[in-house]
DNA sequence: ATGAAAGCGCTAACAT
DNA sequence: ATGTTAGCGCTTTCAT
């Protein structure tokens, strides 16, 4: 008694290989009963398909593309762009062919020039890390049109005929930030500042919006001031942390929502500041890692890069194989503080 | 252009099929100048081996044993063995069968008894929710010596001879409840409760460690109260947790290493005390989660289970297969508070 | 020590 | 609408 195979639902039906073949692959040049006959065989018998059986008679090879932005000085972006690379050494042997293109940080026209250019002769699926404007989800929903599966990556573009975005929940994310800021300040009252990439990025949006939320909601005695574009540049969000500590000496909170960490750090740690102002940041990098072994910042919230890419190419791959009613695993929000740093 | 097989390489090299095979898979009886030459054409062509004609031509079948304590009232542990069962049904097209097997809780004879229980010719690896006595360790030491491959789940045995723990960092774990505790009190002065379900369970002594270094470390103004055992029963936590709350009335903290949530969440509530005491407890259920909700619970530090489960399984496989630099991705420290709850 | 050949279970082109 | 047959790339006897 071995496994059960389609030869023996072939002869327990009364039919050949490819007739339960067909069936089994919803092909269509089957009679009602003789289908009807075949999933009696399968449910009788409790035959299951072997998958390494079926891929190496398909000898099907998935191309698939992840557009990221060209950052060499964003450390989770950089991040990002070797997780999609090592991905690409690690699944050519289940025949995925992972390659990856960049378009300028920030630049939608430039975007859609590289979305444009994808051909569905050559690639089957696309991860995009999205900038929200409304010609970049023109550009995704006319890739949809052609047949190429879409998922966005890290930051979302909605409405747009994406299969699935694959990144974490930013408004729970944001809620997070406020209810640690609120809670670490110990009751102190005074002002918090909000710091994001660029309102460009749903993400940074999507966190700000949870953030406020439960800020506004939970601690009446913290004052928000309002929201700061660093674009996620360490030279940008330097002079803007400065300046933002000497104008508000009440300063008890910082949620930055985006990248240029390094800047943020230097500015507090330049003014004595690390101390007394609670700061929440995004991404486990070696330097948000620094400043939460030093003290500068209290938690970290953080999204693994590996498991996105790898959520990613599941997606698309489940799109390749005509799979419905695929759920990819949700991507989890970490949160690391000083105690718990891998 | 095709792929690259075996059959090029034998030309490439000169030899047959079968030769390739035994040089791919370190089988003897092949010259070393042979050997030589084979992995030269693998070096020149750029082989890699199918992975899926390989595993069909195997036909290998894979058999693992999950060994968990039999606990209809621990949430928890009800869970992970959902997650078995979920497994064992997903693996099965994958040639991969779990099988799972119980044993009376905290009771280390009967433990040894189903180890000892276990024949190799049976079963090929086996991941086991280990309590830590000399006897248990000696039954799993045992089962290595006679070739199954053997990995702890949740709470580790050491030394011992076991492959791998997957579990998460519990030093780490309670290092992050005693940080959380002690800045969520927002610098009032009182003492701090301790309940584990067991001293004989190795994740809780390790969290208790950690919680104690952190504590006494960074929090002079918080006193340690001796542990408690609650034994991972709602019927012993909520009398423990009665009584502490009775005694010390200026008893600020709680964390809970253990099971028995319920008891705890009850007796706070009981007494109106889930405002001012910051409790911290282990693993999201569906009273864990209620009780985080509600606010009588500050933050629930949580292990997925379905992870560790497939980890466990994928270790296994690994070992079976012969592969000696295998390791299993590291289980994270998922930690919630209201905010982000899935 | 090496080679030839028969599968593993499924798919797909070609017949009927 | 249904059947026949030749692979997919690797493993594994059984010869030599």
């Amino acid at each position: 008694m071995g496994r059960v195979t389609i030869r023996d639902v072939a002869a327990q039906a009364g039919v050949s290989l490819a007739t339960v073949d067909r069936v089994l692959n919803g092909r269509k040049g089957v009679s009602e009963t003789t289908i009807g006959r075949v999933n009696k065989a399968i449910e009788q018998l409790d035959f299951r398909r072997d998958v390494f059986a079926a891929s190496l008679a398909t000898s099907r090879e998935y191309r698939f593309e992840f557009v990221l932005p060209d950052v060499a000085h964003n450390t989770f972006m950089t991040n990002l762009s070797q997780q999609v690379q090592a991905a690409s050494k690690r699944l050519v042997d289940q025949r995925i062919h992972v390659t990856e293109t960049h378009y300028r940080e920030l630049d939608g026209a430039d975007l859609c020039h590289v979305l444009d250019g994808i051909v569905p002769e050559e690639t089957m699926g696309v991860a995009v890390v999205a900038i929200d404007t409304p010609a970049v989800r023109e550009a995704i929903d006319s890739l949809v049109e052609r047949g190429v599966g879409v998922v966005t990556l890290v930051s979302d573009i909605t409405p747009s005929r994406r299969l699935d975005c694959i990144g974490i929940n930013n408004v729970a994310a944001g809620r997070v930030a406020a209810s640690l800021i609120g809670r670490f300040v110990a009751g102190r009252r005074g002002s918090v500042a909000q710091i994001v990439g660029s309102l460009m990025l749903n993400d940074h949006v999507a966190r700000r919006l949870g953030f406020a939320q439960t800020m506004l909601c939970d601690f009446p005695g913290l004052t928000l001031l309002p929201v700061l574009e660093g674009r996620d540049d360490s030279r940008v969000t330097a002079p803007l942390v400065g300046e933002l500590l000497d104008r508000h000496p009440d300063l008890v909170g910082i949620y930055s929502m985006g990248a240029g960490n390094r800047g943020i750090i230097d500015a507090l740690e330049d003014r004595g500041r690390q101390r007394d102002v609670v700061v929440i940041a995004h991404e486990l990098t070696v330097h948000s890692r620094r400043a939460l072994i030093s003290g500068t910042f209290d938690a970290v919230i953080h999204q693994e890069a590996a498991d996105e890419v790898e959520n990613a190419v599941q997606t698309l791959k489940a799109f390749s194989d005509g799979c419905v009613g695929f759920v990819p695993p949700r991507v989890r929000i970490d949160i690391f503080v000083r105690d718990n740093l891998p």
